[in-house]
DNA sequence: CAAACATTAAATGTAAGACATATGAAAATT
DNA sequence: AATTTTCATATGTCTTACATTTAATGTTTG
């Protein structure tokens, strides 16, 4: 069924890459059970250990779980979009910071993304998505407010307009991209007046998904964009000049 | 530094998680050895097959690299936007087929973000994208083409129009919903009237991007989705005829 | 007879020790 | 001085053993 060719050294790996294309290719269906540990290591000719370790490769991709007891074993899991947000969160949070990208580039990505789901958004979002951005929206006024907490809100205000879209692919790709942002805002320092004027532009987006109005949403994000870039561009400079 | 709270089970993953945990934070940076799988068996008091399971489980998702030898060991990865491709669109597939996202979701999330790229890469395509797409819209064009290769090169040519936005973060998002599209594109039979039509439309685009005409690139993408969510509702409809 | 309890078997989770193998660095040889 | 050999150290793998969880089975008891 799944073959490996005694090639070169990684055992575990080869050994979850054959279970991995089975899955992907639907040789392997949701829910079914792998054969046990020692099944596995008996018809791979490895020993029990080694398909443990591959076993683990998979799960931390959470293409399998495991349950113990006697009729425990590994089945392959339906892979769920909470399930794949955190991983996907993880990965692009790391790209951006170990390749140095620049706070215009992740910025002006985020924005484009962001941008394609508002005519969705404002022909689609629910009540419950409109409350949730007020919400964030009233919260991000409250004095006294710390800058991570107000991005952390501005993140949450951004993920309920796209989720908004009513679109889980959308939503599942924008996770990343709008989360992965937070931490370079957080270096931000923003000031009362830059936050009134972020909750301005946040309150007119609003206004405009509850008036499915696509381009006026897509012109306020236009705008949020330029405001976000320059004002990142100037705390930029600023810190450079002292030190 | 890094400590295991001595909960319930599952030591491996626990012990992946302060790690990762570790690499998140910066605690641990790129290049960085971490120590041997011996003496992180002795630091979190387990034994090394469980270190071994928690370090496996981390190199499936990239995030340490082992060498073997003398001055070998596991050292933090640098994630790098070609090492996260492969999962990212592995994922993203799996997402597909395992959750029953129907082609018009996932349709309308791949030309939602593709148009996104669209106005950047109006302005920004360099000549090597633009030779890119006029080679794939070639091959689209050749007789005896199977729909999989057609497929295929639909693929390239929209990757190339996504790259020419020269993003990277946007690239990398957009490759998981645009390969992910590959298998549901199969399931599709292309006439030579269809063929046509999208070479044409293929055409329009390249010439659009050719001429930085941002909103010219823009309608063609709208019907480009038009027309295909149209193809494929008339394919299904006439595949549930006959059964 | 039925419900509560104890037993058992099968599976994963963990441990310990051993050997194989790769690899760079130091030591020995030419 | 250049080359070869040796060696220490690390991961890769195997073997065996025991712990633990869990459901099914068997047993006892009201």
């Amino acid at each position: 069924m799944k073959i490996d060719p005694s090639s070169s050294a990684n055992l575990s790996a080869q050994i979850a890459k054959a279970i991995r294309d089975s899955i992907i290719s639907g040789a392997l269906i949701v829910d079914q059970r792998l054969p046990s540990e020692a099944e596995l290591a008996d018809q791979f000719e490895v020993s029990r250990p080694t398909v443990r370790e591959a076993l683990k490769r998979l799960a931390a991709q959470s293409l399998i779980r495991t349950q113990r007891g006697a009729t425990g074993g590994a089945f392959v899991n339906k892979l769920s979009f909470e399930e794949a947000y955190p991983q996907q969160i993880t990965t692009s949070t790391l790209l951006l910071s170990m390749n140095a990208v620049s706070f215009e580039t992740a910025c002006e990505a985020r924005y484009a993304l962001e941008r394609s789901c508002a005519p969705l958004s404002a022909q689609r979002r629910s009540a419950d998505h409109l409350a949730t951005m007020r919400a964030e929206i009233h919260r991000q006024g409250q004095p006294g407010l710390t800058d991570e907490a107000f991005c952390a809100s501005d993140v949450a205000f951004h993920r309920a307009l796209v989720d908004g879209a009513g679109n889980p692919v959308l939503s599942y790709q924008l996770a990343g991209a709008v989360e992965a942002m937070q931490p370079l805002m957080n270096m931000i320092t923003f000031s009362a007046r830059d936050r009134a004027r972020i909750i301005e532009l946040h309150t007119q987006l609003a206004d405009a998904l509850e008036a499915h109005d696509a381009s006026g949403a897509d012109t306020t994000l236009a705008e949020l964009e330029h405001y976000t870039t320059n004002l990142a561009r100037s705390v930029m400079e600023k810190r450079q000049k002292t030190t």
